[in-house]
DNA sequence: CCGGTTTAGCAAACCGGTTTAGCGGACATT
DNA sequence: AATGTCCGCTAAACCGGTTTGCTAAACCGG
């Protein structure tokens, strides 16, 4: 008659079953050691207990947890609401479950992410979104443990995995120019809360703006700081800025965003001011999420390979950490092309209407 | 000169900073033992040797990991496509942050949910849609440790959170039967490959379903066996079962979607068929996910308080883990709602074109 | 029957911290 | 001067497993 008493230790079984503890861990690791029916009468002892080791001590001893850390330096709640996320964590677990590994999710603990790195019980760490700027990039870089960056090159000593941001923007750009847009407006994501640093021209924001700014002055054409507005990767980011842009004053015949949840949130705060898509603003994304193409209208933007950014920073990682190889960090940068969907279209001769509505 | 070396242990600064280990110990967790400016040594140290206390270690003296577990019976990489699973985790992550608690998930490992259950270094688990007939209940059951379900009641002894299913799916139906519509098709989401039980007649779907079939029952309507169909909770899951279903035949007049994702899917086929949403047919979701307004058409859909399902979970969780308060269990039942949005209209007088399609 | 090899299982050390019990010295009290 | 407190710190035990030596008995060939 068991009473609510505490979980069983190894202590229990080994003297329940009349054996010493290590022949109780023998049953489990090596029963190859044990003589088949000692085997047996053991696990069936533990069975009966109820007994499970304790994976904490078994970690300890090990030396490894069989775990992977994703870390972002936005509190999970907020990432957790970008499509963007579930999609690269999708492709992180696929890695990371094929290799037996868990996955332990990462965020800033009151406040500082160094001090919930501490906490974490982890192999190794996937990054993202850690930008250059970060305070406490110094602290993560001395924690010793292996690293794999994405979007970032932050700690150039770690290995990484990007994307052709640049690239990617640039042919956004080009395309917007090829149906005669000239009066854009740029939906930036925000850095996190965190790096207060400002513009941060290394972070994703700062590459994709770049790109767009090469298409614009391959035609003579340039974007104004005025133009680029910056606000969280969220549906109502895109919606808050598209707003308080309209009330400005800006009346852009393009919307370039850099996420395609902006872009969603930019095209329901486009139609709620009865404007019609592609008909009187052309809008890009960024991403081409899942559901990119089930938006109404369907969102032209510019494709990552998101799960595959995944997969692969998970695979880096996993071979710095099998094999304690930290040798040369590897950096691998992915493709990204630009999707024509529907909503874009060419510049509708309508300048002095909207000259009139300005100011 | 350091080379390549280990981390560094709380030995190694103890004999740096000419003190015992316990010293060290008192200088980080409780420093007012020690005198300060012992103290302070003691952590300039430990800075310079970049030490950083083992936390797995650290848990097994605590005995408490300040993590919980999501334990989910479908693989992490199906699981995160779902955006009703990003919301979930988003109110998951927002209540574990708040108590500094960290995440970590827990899938099949190996195809045993047991097992990967065993590996996890938590203090709790929230698992949901762990359904009634999964084969591994049992041995969850047994392995002494605090849960919390969401959308099941696989285990009465532990905490739980659901919703109104059926009284969310009962709307639906009758919004859908006041419109006229008597021809339908139900779109199921798919239990986890893991229990192959069959239709579950206590899971998501089944109760959904019955939902469903009371309001269909109270006008003396009725949906057959061969309406419903399930697949995978997905935009994927959507196109292919609209697809097929139509291959087979059917032309229902209305889609009741049982996730959103689904719903987005099923209305993307039916819009590739050449049929207008709502005019040929309308479609209903389930979930009201964070895009439902954005899709084309907004989609009418059963609202469920995601976010608050995560956190309530948690919540519930917590109040046992920190406490060891296994007293009697709270189950929470959460409200539901059904939206009206544009993806419903009233049935069309074309029976006779549909009839001529059909067979 | 004897020395050598296997086999089955044990005691003790270890992983890297935290915590308890206690000790020597400084200071206060009588 | 003797006694009692407090302060600052330490040695050793502990958390719950795994792993390393090692031993006693069984086995084996000659």
């Amino acid at each position: 008659m068991e009473q609510g008493t505490q979980r069983p230790r190894i202590a229990d079984v080994a003297r329940e079953a009349g054996v010493s503890k290590t022949a109780v861990s023998f049953a489990f690791n090596s029963p190859d050691r044990l003589a088949p029916e000692t085997a047996l009468r053991i696990r069936a002892v533990a069975e009966d207990l109820g007994y499970r080791p304790n994976p904490v001590a078994r970690m300890l001893t090990q030396r490894q947890t069989m775990t992977i850390g994703v870390l972002t330096p936005q509190a999970l709640s907020v990432i957790f609401s970008n499509p963007f996320f579930g999609a690269f964590s999708e492709g992180v677990a696929l890695a990371a479950e094929e290799h037996g590994y868990g996955l332990h999710f990462i965020s800033p603990l009151h406040g500082s992410l160094a001090r919930a790195m501490s906490r974490a019980t982890v192999d190794g760490v996937v990054a993202i979104g850690l930008s250059d700027g970060h305070p406490e990039v110094e602290q993560i870089r001395r924690a010793h443990v292996p690293i794999v960056l994405v979007d970032s090159t932050a700690l150039p000593e770690h290995g990484s995995v990007e994307i052709d941001d640049v690239g990617g923007a640039r042919a956004a750009g080009e395309y917007i120019l090829g149906l005669g847009h000239r009066d854009v407006l740029i939906l930036g994501v925000e850095p996190p809360a965190a790096d207060l640093g400002g513009p941060d021209p290394d972070g994703v924001t700062g590459r994709r703006l770049r790109g767009y700014r090469e298409a614009f002055a391959a035609v003579g054409a340039r974007i104004d700081d005025d133009r680029v507005m910056v606000g969280p990767a969220s549906v109502d980011g895109g919606i808050a800025i598209i707003n308080s842009a309209w009330e400005d004053g800006f009346r852009p015949t393009a919307i370039l965003a850099m996420s395609d949840a902006m872009a969603i949130g930019a095209m329901r705060a486009l139609r709620d001011l009865r404007l019609d898509i592609p008909g009187d603003v052309s809008v890009v994304g960024f991403d081409d999420i899942d559901l990119a193409p089930h938006v109404d209208p369907p969102l032209t933007t510019v494709h990552q390979p998101i799960r595959r950014k995944g997969e692969e920073a998970v695979r880096l990682l996993l071979s710095v950490v099998e094999r304690r190889d930290l040798a040369r960090p590897e950096h691998r940068r992915l493709e990204t092309r630009l999707i024509v969907r529907s909503s874009t279209g060419p510049v509708r001769a309508r300048r002095e209407e909207v000259a009139g509505d300005r100011d």
